[in-house]
DNA sequence: CGTTTTTGACCGGCGC
DNA sequence: GCGCCGGTCAAAAACG
């Protein structure tokens, strides 16, 4: 694989901090070599020495691996990415033409399928435009999130990064299925509700309902600006990552088609970046690579001073 | 023991 | 006015 293009396109990724022309060769061939003939050391510290530098070149292979897996998830990235934008055009075509049909439900819909790794969510907004007569004040952002689910699951669970409080539990008429009631954890001073039912007919789809704007930053947003220095990096700025120029899902949820065109690529990078973070960050193997990358940049850093 | 979930009771809107 | 229905409350139970 090769590296160097990758660090060149993401200086963020560029581990190789602080090395010098003879370093580079030396870690360009893979190993480290221990020059035994310029130091007068005792054989324990030359013993110590070689398990350092073992240690050292152990590290540099995991980083090679890390390395070589962001490099196939950007490439897949870049492929969902460009999926991801076709299926939009087409829905957003389809959508026009099936609101021309439409009576009772005259909403403005936006439709955004997106791959995680354990479902597939759809957004339809029903949003301000749904009640066009109504006073500003008094209309609230509705939208729903259709999100596919093994059909033997009851939790009733959407993951959609907020943490939400369950007040109550309906069976309705029209659905065997019964409605769960939800609160944004952050209530009473963060109005959003939520509804989640399984779809009549299609018990592998979980239809959720919001209500309302939330008036508190994305959970997931938050622990990203907190644990990572990495955040406003170049490969965050490259890739259009920026994680706090863009509204969290749940306000994109809660928005128009227009708003969701108005964001284009970047709001719909936002929210896979946020999908993948959350899916790698469960995926112990990788926070373990990330934890060695780590180590080896600083220890990169103290070698070189 | 504090927090979250469950679940039956209650309330208000709506149609008849 | 009455009954139906969806939404919310709040006490009890479950959970960590």
């Amino acid at each position: 694989m090769d590296t160097s293009s990758l660090s060149q396109n993401y200086p963020a990724f560029d581990l190789n901090i602080s090395m010098d022309a003879r370093e580079k060769e030396e870690f360009e061939d893979g190993e480290i070599h221990v020059d035994n003939k310029t130091k007068s050391s005792s054989s324990s510290e030359k013993d110590e020495r070689q398990a350092l530098m073992e240690k050292l070149n152990q590290m540099r292979f995991e980083k090679e691996k890390l390395i070589e897996m962001l490099t196939i998830s950007l490439e897949s990235y870049n492929a969902l990415q460009s999926r991801l934008i076709q299926l939009v055009q087409q829905d957003s075509d389809q959508l026009q033409n099936s609101r021309k049909r439409r009576k009772l439900e005259t909403t403005d819909n936006s439709t955004i399928t997106t791959l995680g790794n354990h479902h597939d969510t759809t957004y339809d907004s029903i949003s301000d435009e749904r009640s066009p007569n109504l006073p500003r004040e008094i209309r609230t952002n509705i939208s729903k999130v259709h999100v596919r689910v093994d059909p033997s699951d009851t939790s009733l669970v959407v993951k959609d990064g907020y943490q939400w409080r369950k007040y109550g539990q309906k069976v309705t008429k029209d659905n065997p299925s019964p409605r769960a009631y939800f609160k944004c954890s952050f209530a009473p001073s963060c109005p959003v509700k939520k509804k989640v039912q399984k779809k009549v007919g299609d018990p592998s789809t979980l239809i959720a309902t919001y209500e309302g704007e939330h008036n508190h930053q994305h959970p997931l947003r938050t622990e990203m600006y907190f644990s990572s220095a990495q955040v406003g990096s170049p490969i965050f700025a490259h890739s259009g990552w920026n994680c706090s120029e863009y509204p969290s899902p749940k306000e994109r949820v809660e928005t128009g088609d227009k708003k969701w065109e108005a964001l284009g690529s970047s709001g719909i990078q936002q929210f896979m970046v946020e999908q993948m973070a959350s899916t790698l960050t469960r995926n112990s193997s990788f926070t373990a690579a990330v934890a060695a990358a780590i180590s080896e940049t600083i220890t990169n850093h103290i070698f070189s001073e």
